[in-house]
DNA sequence: CTTGCATTTTACCGATCGGTCAACTAAGCT
DNA sequence: AGCTTAGTTGACCGATCGGTAAAATGCAAG
């Protein structure tokens, strides 16, 4: 890894930690090249905007999220309805931990991000929405596999997939603002009680 | 009503369109004065701070929601399960309208400022608290009354009441990140799927 | 040894940030 | 009339914002 590639990575973690515990408005480039150990300079030598880092910084939350407890959480061996509940038992931990180390539950970046920027950058709102969606898809193929081996009475998966990622952001968006991630292991094993049935014609 | 009432309430009416269709950390004051017509230095003699401005508008917001639809939705003579249907109409509405005129689906301000802030400001964060909680109480004497007139099977009620509210929550988020209200009428009546059954001792 | 390119440093830009201050106006009370 | 006080104005503060440009550095291939 060449010396280069290093200090635009230092630069998106400390972008990532930033945008994290405050927000994508509340953290400056300065502080972030203060953090990361460079001057202004370098940073727009990487990136030709603020804007750039926080695409850059979404995509590589999403690389962590589709590569780590995530992909365990979905992992096909698994029966699908477990899956869900593995998921939950993910987004529970990681925010305690988050919580142990930082003090604070910061909850979901997409979601926060989504909340902030949303009517003010289309281009970042739909970064924003196909990571959404591809958390949809992951819900959903767990709902098709479970109504077709007969452990889940047919329903609405699509539908169904979307408002199970409604609920696991809204619960989120819940414990961050009551600094607890307890909420989450409380109210995060109803979301396989969410049913949307199929619409009959 | 004196003038300096009106100086007062152009200046948070100013503030609530500008945080709530942008956020709190990207409307400065001197564009909430510009917008309110007055003078910077007229701000401070009504506001000592920023917070203290946003804190009057999360108020107002939060009576708004108190007197208006929600109001209406929670309506006792209704049937107890109608009145939840009856918010997520509201809800809908609401942000369909606000999309008409604005061209944009803003979503729930103590949504969008709980995730804007909550890391950064605990008294803040209180307040949302509150009026989360608040809304809580609406959901769970739905449910309790509902329990108690049998259309219901008995369940936590508590629990369950703080599911609903952070499914709604969600509904909006993905909602905004879509930038479509429909979203709310497609998901929005699944809350009632929403269960969480009483601990076992 | 030199040329060339990527990287980094330093100094700087205009604009805006939240907030302060003193001066001024206008209305109410005595 | 005189005094007080709420309201208002406009100029100003230091700090920070996102972003730019040019000079300096390091490194690698010819």
């Amino acid at each position: 890894m060449n010396i280069a590639t290093d200090t635009r990575s230092r630069i998106v973690a400390a972008a990532k930690a930033g945008f994290h515990s405050r927000s994508y408005a509340n953290v400056g480039i300065q502080e972030i090249c203060e953090t990361a150990g460079i001057q202004k300079g370098s940073f727009y030598h990487f990136f030709p905007s603020k804007r750039d880092l926080v695409m850059a910084v979404i995509d590589e939350f999403a690389d962590d999220w589709a590569t780590g407890f995530v992909a365990e959480a979905f992992d096909p061996a698994l029966p699908p309805m477990e899956r869900i509940d593995y998921l939950i038992d993910a987004a529970y931990f990681w925010q305690k931990s988050i919580k142990q180390v930082h003090g604070r539950m910061l909850g979901c970046i997409f979601g926060n991000l989504a909340l902030e920027v949303s009517t003010q950058d289309d281009i970042l709102r739909a970064k924003l929405l196909a990571i959404f969606s591809a958390a949809q898809t992951r819900f959903k193929d767990a709902l098709d596999q479970a109504v077709a081996n007969g452990s889940l009475a047919p329903l609405d998966s699509e539908r169904t997939a979307e408002a199970m990622l409604a609920y696991l952001e809204g619960v989120i968006l819940l414990a961050k603002s009551q600094n607890d991630p307890e909420l989450i292991y409380r109210l995060g094993p109803a979301i396989k009680t969410l049913r949307i049935e199929t619409e009959r014609a």
